[in-house]
DNA sequence: TATTGTCGGTTCATATATTGAACCATTGTT
DNA sequence: AACAATGGTTCAATATATGAACCGACAATA
């Protein structure tokens, strides 16, 4: 690993939960020796990624980081095409949804949003999300670069009694995601979080990441999962148009084939 | 230098203006040997920090940048509190303003607002103002930390005829704005803008940032320079708060005092 | 007040990771 | 077909990162 790469992956230690960390604090977190990671802060505070609260001497994400987003979001906006469609999925679903990003074989959270409908609400803290174990991860891995599959399968962690662990396991959820043009974890990262979620595309016309709705698994049954899906075609129109892209007529049509072959069965209950 | 410094200098050479680049470009910017700058590209890669534009192979800021922006403004909103001042502050000026805060020995523009009322506009594209030729930078060294100073006297880059480029010419600068409680810049970074700044004080009692107004030298007036400094001080005093902190009394009364010899100077003249 | 533990920060010999000239494969241009 | 870009790769030379031990400051403890 280059000095660089783990100078970097100081950065992630930081989050929402824990946004000041002190020098040894993020010594025993990286596993690495106090005067390494003192240097690597040091460089990390020289571009103004990080600076120190003179107040506590711990360390927290500095400035530049600010800057940095601003020429992003210039760059390739994406969050401005986002926060609408995810909003009204929320509201309409009732329940907690994301948007990921697909970045080199990496799958990113780019934005979140809580509906304040139920008090129980499934709650999701990672920065980036599990390829095997997650709707999101799993929807891309089926739409994305056929190489996300290896990359995939060398992680396979199991979160829980029904993570995807063997390479079996995983193409056959994959292959059903195939088949239906929906993501879908049943409590496969977390116990009580049932996970479906659609893909999006942008202007190169190849996946660019995904939209999922995160249930909580106790009160999810076959009428809200036609409701979300519904919703997350919604969406995943909605926001695939706002990053000059459109969903695949391939991907249409097995979203109307799921749909039609749903109402049959809700025909026939 | 460090590797690690070297590969995060790289993200800065992205901006709006500029926001992808390819591998060879990115070399002569930097000055660096191609194989170099492409290894800190791809540990700059890993992180998700930049990503790889796949139909034109050029590099651009990447999605993990925007989870990071967002852990930084949960942890120290800043803009949050900056938006609405300084969009007051424009359109009472009918001028371009800034709000740009210190980290370490930097001052990096934190927002900016551009007036619609003229044609004409000041534009300043820069991401960390020098110190000895900005508005905001000799504001900050004037009433931030003893050893800005110092650093500010290691470069004293001549941007134009009035740029301070001796350590007495700064000092007076400096000791004009002690005197005054507002930064000054009279075309001293670009030719043709006039620059004025308030400092901005945040929840640890020090200097946490400044406010500035660009205006076009041409047609900056006394009129004109009272009306910013007024605006000045009502923005300065609404973001501190916003901040969590206060003007203090000294540079309060320095106001005080600043406005009633100009309305005497009004009077007489 | 002496003791102990922890904190952020620093030093220096050791050894490991970084470097860059030269090279390759593609692509687009003349 | 030759040429000049581009992005990407290799390997010996060496410059750079590393971490055990250390320091001074502070806080809690006895």
């Amino acid at each position: 690993m280059s000095s660089a790469a783990k100078t970097l992956e100081l950065l992630t230690y930081f989050s929402t939960n824990w946004p000041e960390i002190g020098l040894s604090q993020l010594c025993k977190m990286a596993k690495r020796d106090k005067a390494t990671t003192y240097r690597h802060l040091q460089a990390l505070e020289e571009t103004g990624l990080i600076e120190q609260n003179p107040m506590t001497k711990r360390y927290r994400l500095g400035p530049a980081i600010l800057q940095l987003a601003q020429t992003r979001e210039a760059t390739v906006p994406r969050k401005l095409g986002v926060q609408a469609p995810l909003f009204e999925l929320a509201n309409a679903t009732g329940e907690t949804c994301h948007v990921t990003v697909l970045s080199g074989t990496t799958v990113y959270e780019l934005a979140s949003c809580d509906s304040p409908k139920h008090g129980t609400r499934a709650m999701i803290d990672i920065q980036t999300f599990p390829l095997h174990a997650t709707a999101s991860g799993l929807c891309t891995v089926a739409f994305g670069p056929e190489t996300l599959m290896e990359v995939a399968l060398s992680n396979l962690h199991p979160f829980t009694a029904t993570t995807a662990t063997t390479a079996q396991d995983l193409s056959a959820t994959v292959q059903t995601i195939h088949n239906t043009g929906f993501g879908r974890a049943d409590r496969s990262y977390e116990n009580e979080v049932q996970g479906l979620s659609a893909p999006i595309y942008d202007q190169t016309g190849h996946l660019a990441g995904a939209v999922s709705v995160a249930s909580v698994a106790a009160r999810f049954t076959p009428e809200l999962e036609r409701v979300i899906q519904n919703e997350l075609m919604i969406a995943a129109r909605q926001i695939s148009k706002n990053w000059g892209g459109t969903i695949p007529a391939h991907i249409e049509a097995l979203w109307a084939k799921s749909l039609t072959s749903e109402n049959v069965l809700e025909t026939a209950s």
